[in-house]
DNA sequence: TAGATTGTTAATCGATTAACAATC
DNA sequence: TAGATTGTTAATCGATTAACAATC
């Protein structure tokens, strides 16, 4: 276990780890080695060994891993177990299709509630999540702990809002918003969807295939 | 111009380039130099002129960059004037919020028919773009030039039509489904958004600062 | 015990950064 | 011309892969 300089690369397999897991537990699978695993994710076992022994040593000489007990260890690392919680702002096609769809919970995430400038649905709620005025945001966000707060408004007004939710403390922003938010704050993470950097990516690999 | 070997970091640096660039084009920003270029991306002047470096010669020394001119090679890079087609594939919330919102043209595609399984809505338009039976999908992919077929469907049925598609010829897959989809065919490309994955990335940051 | 597979150290590979001659 | 900045080559850094002793 020695947790300093975890790189982004290893960061970001974490997740895919944790899905193949899981989906190995739903296939009954009890036992698994680096090797295998490696084979079903199209990764080097030596790579896999190396990420997980940034965290600790799960495995057992000779045996390999315990699937349901490796996936509890990257789930806990990941933090699934924490509880956290998060906000939504903007609550457009986008927004709703998100807070109906995605499986916040799977991932450890409860939605508190969600704001919206549009007197239409202020009052409302969206598959059980209650929408609030923007008046009511600073408030809400003194009053409770928020964790995350999901960005699903226009370009226009992404990194002002930001700004003011830095201010009053909020530390994590899973932004869909194609522009880069930026604090000056270290401590404020940001996580992005950028649809259309994605998209262009792809553009480029059929046009150069 | 030696256009071999371009690496992936590379290759998803460039949505973000292009992004800077028309920014600074709608500042009226006519030139820059990639040292000013790379303090505002966070990046540096040395790896920006080796990004470009990968492709051409689009800078003057003692000048720097024109900006429009460095906006246009990299669009063109990205295939941003290969007008691109695309189609849908399972209009639910989000398929919805994508046709309502995202600015395909931008990119340089043409949404050109979405197909669901929903009677409630085939035969109607979403944000001017048709909405046909799953039943038609077949003969119009062999009728039309599709380069993308934006995946939207439930999981489950996600990799079965993908294969479906890659036999009728398909070679672009923007993919919505938390699964890792795939080919053995090298030359069929899988972009995907994970949101799962993205914010359990933002969970760990989050729960380590 | 013998075989399998880990965790870790060492070797390799590739990507980023620095340096600099060329030149606008 | 002198100053600025490119494109590229060389140096460095970090990430991936290979090897192997430890051990279940």
């Amino acid at each position: 276990m020695k947790k300093e300089n975890i790189s982004d690369a290893v960061i970001r397999r974490l997740p895919r780890y944790y899905r193949q897991l899981t989906d190995l537990c739903n296939r009954g699978v009890v036992r698994i080695s680096s090797h295998s695993l490696g084979q079903e994710m199209n990764i080097t076992a030596s790579q896999i060994r190396q990420d997980f022994s940034c965290f600790g040593e799960f495995g057992q000489q000779g045996y390999g891993y315990n699937v349901e007990e490796l996936r509890t260890e990257i789930g806990h690392i990941l933090g699934v177990d924490n509880n956290h919680h998060l906000i939504m702002i903007g609550v457009g096609n986008l927004g709703r299709a998100l807070l109906h769809n995605f499986p916040f919970s799977d991932t450890g995430f409860t939605v508190d509630g969600a704001f919206d400038v549009s007197p239409a649905i202020i009052g409302s709620t969206v598959n059980g999540v209650p929408v609030y005025s923007m008046e009511e945001l600073d408030a809400y966000i003194r009053d409770h702990n928020v964790d995350v707060v999901v960005m699903t408004v226009p370009q226009s007004v992404a990194q002002d809002m930001a700004d003011h939710l830095i201010a009053l403390g909020v530390h994590g922003f899973w932004n869909f918003t194609n522009i880069e938010l930026s604090s000056t704050n270290p401590n404020v993470k940001f996580e992005n969807i950028h649809f259309a950097d994605s998209l262009l990516t792809l553009s480029y690999r059929i046009a150069n295939r």
